[in-house]
DNA sequence: CGTAGATACTTTGATGTCCAAGTAGTTGGA
DNA sequence: TCCAACTACTTGGACATCAAAGTATCTACG
């Protein structure tokens, strides 16, 4: 289903015919959504033999990197940039896998900590391989431009209030 | 809630940590990932006042780009690359906000042509005035940042089949 | 011709995300 | 001590996306 030109260029020609300003960044706007299109797809794609998608191995790899390898559901939802309702969702579907569980604070009833589990330990090992042998999706991104986009974005997620 | 630290290094630091390997590229990815979260919000906060989200409005702009205004069905989904279903679905919403309509094509009864009105094209210009205010959702990303990332990113965009 | 297979689109169902509202527990000031 | 405001999470509803099945139409070949 390829097409045998660049629909953003094209894109980016139309816009200029009609004066409609800001091609530059039309430009580099739909590139970043194009990518994350082919990203996104390549990465479910490898995690699917595990019962995994991207959300749910970033919720396991979070929790494998902690000391108690247990975090707060808001703690998760801050760390990921993903609403406190979709953490309960992911960590419900997590939970129904047998990959992590779900028990209250000591000290606040009000928290509900996810606490990962042998089979989710395992898993995030699994996920980590998977997504490593198919280079994160990035096939086919030169190795001098990984760190230059990683780079030029990291500017504008900080001027965009991801971190400070 | 912006975090006081980078949480792409911080989960590089965790991965190379692991020996999960792969760390350069799981960097970019996500930062591709998180660039493609902030920019969609800043996108559709932006087109909401006129009805439209992203995918809503990248209809109307291809369609105000063709000669007679109107597409079938398949070569929507085709040049934005969403599933035909999606294209069904996003036809309707633009029907019922008065933007679109559907014909039958002329020699191939199978065919379904989405048709722009003129209050379409009305909102398919003012969508690319809002866009452009908010320079299309980049503001943040310096000017010499903009091509640095389109260019990369067509390189990984031609490699994955997006086009020839 | 007639029909099997291809094509174009729609429908249905499963997922995932967000927002807004609801519930439960905590905290600080009168 | 008490209660109003705040915090943490869950629930329900709206939407968007995709996959697979269903419907209608077209085309190619015997």
């Amino acid at each position: 289903m390829a097409l045998d030109f660049d629909p953003i260029e094209e894109a980016a020609r139309n816009w200029a015919t009609r004066g409609w300003g800001g091609t530059d960044v039309m430009r580099a706007a739909t590139a970043i959504t194009r990518a994350h299109q082919i990203l996104h797809g390549r990465i479910d794609a490898a995690l699917a033999p595990l019962d995994l998608n991207f959300s749910r191995f970033e919720v396991l790899a979070l929790l494998s990197f902690t000391r108690a390898g247990e975090l707060p559901m808001g703690k998760i939802g801050d760390r990921l940039q993903v609403h406190a309702a979709s953490v309960t969702n992911t960590i419900q579907r997590l939970e129904a896998l047998g990959f992590v569980d779900r028990i209250r604070h000591e000290d606040d009833g009000r928290t509900v900590l996810a606490r990962l589990l042998p089979a989710g330990r395992t898993a995030a090992q699994s996920g980590a391989e998977a997504l490593a042998s198919i280079d994160y999706g990035l096939d086919g991104l030169e190795p001098e431009d990984r760190d230059r986009v990683t780079e030029a974005l990291a500017g504008f997620r900080a001027a965009n209030g991801d971190f400070a």
